[in-house]
Formats: structure tokens, sequence, C-alpha cells
DNA sequence: GATGAATGAGTTTTCATTCAT
DNA sequence: AATGAATGAAAACTCATTCAT
């Protein structure tokens, strides 16, 4: 749970942003100086090298997972409820942050060292498991269907959630996501309650 | 539909196998090259730039979908069995070249090129209508399941689809996607067919 | 005969210390800071800038090889007496101090500018002034053979000096210099003395 | 025994110039590229990479000693003759090249790297068994005497060797180096023989 | 005395591409 | 069809130094 300095948020921010806007090949410690309005040597007073820039960005997203399904777990509601919740709130946040969505979800970004793979694969990771642990949850309370194993309908929730946003974003961002991925929670719903 | 020369179709294997490996990143001309063995100026009798290695591997992508769904297209076979296939055909191809499976769904590769996004989108509409296609003949028989848009369970169905792929990707090829993947198919036809 | 803080001396050794370990590409001010553990920019609020550094590096070498030398000359010994002290001297600080030995003998360190190269040569030549010195002295006397000039004897002793510290240096300190020397200088001995 | 090409015997020439000129942190890519007159990328044509240059330099030297000595060997002529054209060939050598004195005595330059220091034992150590071997058969055969170990004879001599080479470098070859090596010899040769 | 933040100039190295052969 | 040699541009990173605090 590393703290990091504003200055650090901030590069974390803008390599973001660039890698959103034209892949990690834009993501160069010029675009970042540049986009923040400092020399290159700056940068390195705040990461010792881009490969932990990187790692940072992924300590942002992996902080950023925990504290939400926390968040959502900690509510006192149904599992169909807990469910929706992840769904929008993914909305809500890659609304707010459209960037996010093009960097959250393209594991290649992160493939080419161990360190970062490893990473990209324990966020990965965190959501399944939650998602499976309240599927479970809801199929023993009888909200949801028991004759599909927890581990595939996990699967197919958060395969159509990663779809919608990459249309999303493939498509410049040019419908409401709030509103598409609603209307897509509402046919998964139908899908899966019995 | 472009007909490429044999040492071309080596350039683009090659390339989609290092992309694989290392992300685009790892495309150069010096690593193709090495590859197959030959100099790096030689690359140039065969293609005249590094776009038109990307161009040729997205041509290579389109042409393969085309002639798979016409295909399957052409069997008299029912919607659901139509999307089977569409959905094991799939798994065959990335069981044989699992290189394949890195770029095909890596949208971000070619993201920063107008040229290159508009092909990606093309590829994915293509797959996209086709299943649309295929699903609304299944409702309007009465084999598919109506209270739910055609393009929602399109997108839960590619989503899905993706998502393992993605996870074997990630894995290093750990489980066997084809029986995986059929497993998965038979939920997902659970929840769809009447 | 420049007077030293504490601080600046400490800034000499550590950096001494630096440039056995590595050469003067190790001489950084990042890494005297590092080694001191004090921050880069208070580096400059003892020595105004790199350079001044390695003049003080070789100020503190001339002092010691001064008060060395007046020392022993002070003895009433033998002329052979008296180098087999600067001898020995030699061998008792190397042993104490092994990474005076890497930068002492190494004048291609101060080779690059030339008020550090003249201060190199000065100290070499009040080495080579003593021992010529001494060597006259103990041709007139009888102590040692007159058949071979002063300077080329003194050339001879420096030399063979020289040559075992280094290969004590390159052998990263593996065997008894103070030992090994002492034999060494008994054989010169039998060469020189009458 | 690597074979260079006419380039990369001129990069390393090149090298040891401008190591000789201003110690290795003259020895830039930029230096040498703008010393031969060709681009800095177009180096690594030549040699993969910096260290590669400097290995260059000491297998060059390497082959040089190697030759020189089997030269020397090869001919039949008395211990002593065979130590002096060992003396003499190394001053008509330096006279030759002036660079090359500065370099292969300089023991520093190469010793932030293993595989470097390494190799510099390795040709000094080709000198001193040369020069033992040759001690150990004039003592043999009563040429040179015999009341000093071989091993301590050999590092008189090299060390006396060393010196005046690095005074003639110092003085910036100020001095007939071959005339005063001669001298010199000749008062070793006082020294040494019975 | 000391530090955090910053910078201009420079380092090694890689990249896509060209050209003469 | 292929190669050896080369290059301009750019990559990541380091260095000595400065300045406000």
């Amino acid at each position: 749970m590393t703290d990091f300095t504003d200055r650090q948020r901030e590069i974390i921010d803008v390599s973001i942003q660039l890698i959103s806007k034209g892949g990690i090949q834009e993501l160069t410690i010029k675009n970042i100086s540049k986009s923040i309005g400092i020399s290159e040597p700056a940068i390195y007073r705040h990461f010792s090298n881009k490969m932990d820039i990187l790692l940072g960005i992924l300590s942002h997203f992996k902080n950023n997972t925990k504290s939400t399904l926390e968040r959502i777990t900690s509510y006192e509601i149904s599992a169909v409820k807990r469910l929706e919740s992840i769904f929008f709130s993914h909305f809500q946040q890659f609304t707010a942050k459209p960037a996010m969505a093009a960097v959250i979800f393209s594991e290649e970004i992160f493939q080419n060292d161990k360190r970062l793979s490893e990473e990209v694969f324990l966020i990965m990771k965190l959501h399944q498991d939650a998602i499976s642990v309240i599927i479970e949850k809801g199929q023993k309370s009888g909200e949801i269907r028991s004759d599909i194993f927890k581990e595939q309908l996990s699967l197919i929730i958060m395969g159509t959630l990663r779809l919608i946003v990459t249309k999303w974003r493939l498509s410049s961002f040019s419908f409401d996501l709030e509103k598409e991925g609603a209307n897509l929670w509402n046919s998964i719903k139908k899908l899966i309650v019995l």
C-alpha cells in the first residue's frame, strides 16, 4: 500500500493518459515530462526508472480495486445488488477517468516483464475472487441459479463487462457507458437470477 | 484480399509470434530479421515499411475471420450449432497457433494509427455482425430466448469468449482451451436457449 | 598546506575509496554523498566543485608525502636505512588504507586537467628528489655503488616499489604487502650496496 | 586470437588514442565516431557495445604481447640479450605508437569490470612469466646472478621498465625513450649479471 | 549546514530506414 | 533477392550543478 507523493501521483496520472492515447509506445519519459511541464531528469527524482512508473500505475490500480471491493463488500445488500455495485462503480470510474479504461484491461501493456505481469494477474484475480464469492453466496441463498459453476458465471459477467468497456473505448467514448452498462446489466440479471 | 508471397507470410507469422512474446515493443525489424535469419534490409524487399507489416497482420486476421465465418454460414445447421462452431473454431485456431490469441484481441497494439485501429474495429464488427445475425435467426425460430436484445447477447457471448482466451494466455496456456471452452459454451447455452 | 575541515577530510577519504573501488568513473557527487549519508547539494557546502575535491585528494597526498619524507630525513641514519624507511612507510600506509594504493600511483586519473596533472607530477618529483638525494649521499659515503647514476637507481627503486603495490592491488590485496615488500627490499639492497 | 575487420581495428586504434589523451572519461562513443568521421550508431555495426571495444583493445594488446614474446623466444640468443630484446621492443613500439604507452600500463582503466580486469591481469602475467623463464635460464647458465629469486628480479626489471615509460608519458614524450631506455637497461644489466 | 526539486548537457544504446553493391 | 555499412531521430538514464527553503 505504497504512499505516493503529489508529484508521483501526477506522473502516474499522466502516464495512464499517455498509454490511453497511444499505447505504451507513447509512454516515454520525454512525453511524461512534457505533459507535466518539467524536464526529463526531473522525473527521476520521483521514480528511479520507467519500470517503477509502470509498477506505480499497477499499484494505483490495485489500491483502487481493493478499496472499491472492500467498500462494496461492507454493504449489507443482496448478492445481485453487490454484483451490480461492482459493475456500476467500474462504469462510474471509467466515465470519470476514461484513460483508465484503456489501461486497466490491457494486459498486453505489462506483459514484457515478469513483475508487471504478475501484478496484473493479481489484480485480475482480486476481481474474480470477489465476484466468485458473491456469486457463491447468491447461489446458496437461492438468489442466483445454481446449475452453472460460479467460476463460469463470474467469467461471463467479467467478460461482458470488459467487452463493453473496450467497445466504448474503441468508439472513442461515443456512447454513455453508464446508461448502456445499466441496460446490459439488466440483461445479465435476467440470465443469472432464478 | 491481398495475396501474400511466402516470405511475406513468413514475416507476418514471425511478427505475430514476436508481439505475442513481448508486446509490440518486441516487434522490431531487427527482431523480425533475426527470427527469420535474413538481414534487416531484406525485410524491406517484402514490405515497404513497418506499418505495412502491421497492416499485413490485420489483413491476415481479416481474411481468416472472413473465411471462417463464411464457412460456418454455409453449413445448414441450427443457430445454436452455428454459434458453437464459431466458438470452437476460435479455440481450435488458438490452440494451433497460440501466438494469435495474444494479438487478435489486443486492440491496444494497433491504436496508435488510424488506419490500423479502423481495420481492428472492422474485424471486430465482422464477428459481431455475424453473431448478431445468427442470434436473430435463433430468436425468430424460437431456439434462443427473445427477452434480451441480440446485440446484448452477442456482447455476452463474445466477451466471455475473449476473457477465457485472455486467461488462457495469461496462464501461459496452462489449461486445455478446447476442453474448458467447451464446458463454458455448455453453460452459455443453458443461459441463452429456451 | 591547506587545512581541511572534518567534513572535507571525510569527503576526500570517501572519494579515494570510491576511485579505488571502480576508477574515476565511480567518483560522482551522488556516490560521494550516498557513501557519507548526506545529500548531493550538501557536498557543495564543503567543496565548490568536483575539481576541488580532486585537488583536495592530491593536496592530501602531497601533505602526506611531505611529512613522511621530512620525518625520515630528520632521522640520523644511514642512506640505506633511509631508503628502507621510505619503502616500509609506504607499505605501512597502504596496508592501513588500501584504497590509497589504487589512487596514488594512478597518474591517469588526473591527466585530463592541467592543474591536476601538474600536481601529480610534483608529488612524483617530491619522492624522486628525496630518493635521489639519499642515494647521492650513500654513494658519496661509499654505502651505495657509484657505477650507476643516482637517477637510474632511484628509478629502479621507485619502479619496483610501484609494481609490487600494483600487483598487490590487482590481486585484491591477497598477500601480505609488508612482508613481501620487506623481502623485495632485501633483494634490492643486495643489488645496490657495495 | 580474434580477427578484427579494418573498421574494428580503426575503432580500437582511435580508442587507444582517446584514452591516451584524456583517460577513459574521454572514451565516449561520440568521441570515437567523431574521430573516425562516422555517426555514433555506425560504431555499433562493428562492436555490439562499449565493453566490446574495451575487450577489443585488450585483445589487441594480448595478441601484440604474445607475438612479440614468441618472436623473442624463438631467437637463439643469451638470456640477457633476450631480456634486452623485450625491453627494446617495448620502447620501439611505444615510440611508434605513444598512445599505447598510456593505456597498456594503466590497469585502473579496466578495473571497473571483472572480465576486463581479468584480461589485464592475464596480459601482465604473460609478460612476467616470460621474463621469469628467461631469468631462470640465465641463472642456470650462470649468466645472471642467482642470489636473488627470479620472481623478484623480474619484478625489478618490469617495474623499472614501467616507470620510465610512465615518466616519458607524463613528460609529454619530451625525451628519447629508446635512448634513455637503452641507458637504463645498461644499468640494470650491471646489477643483474654476474 | 543541509535538503528537495530541478535542469542543461551528455551518456550508451536502439530504431526504422536508406544506399551502394 | 539479399547484404554490409551507414544514419537521423529518439530512447532511458546520469552527471555536475543551482536554487529556494
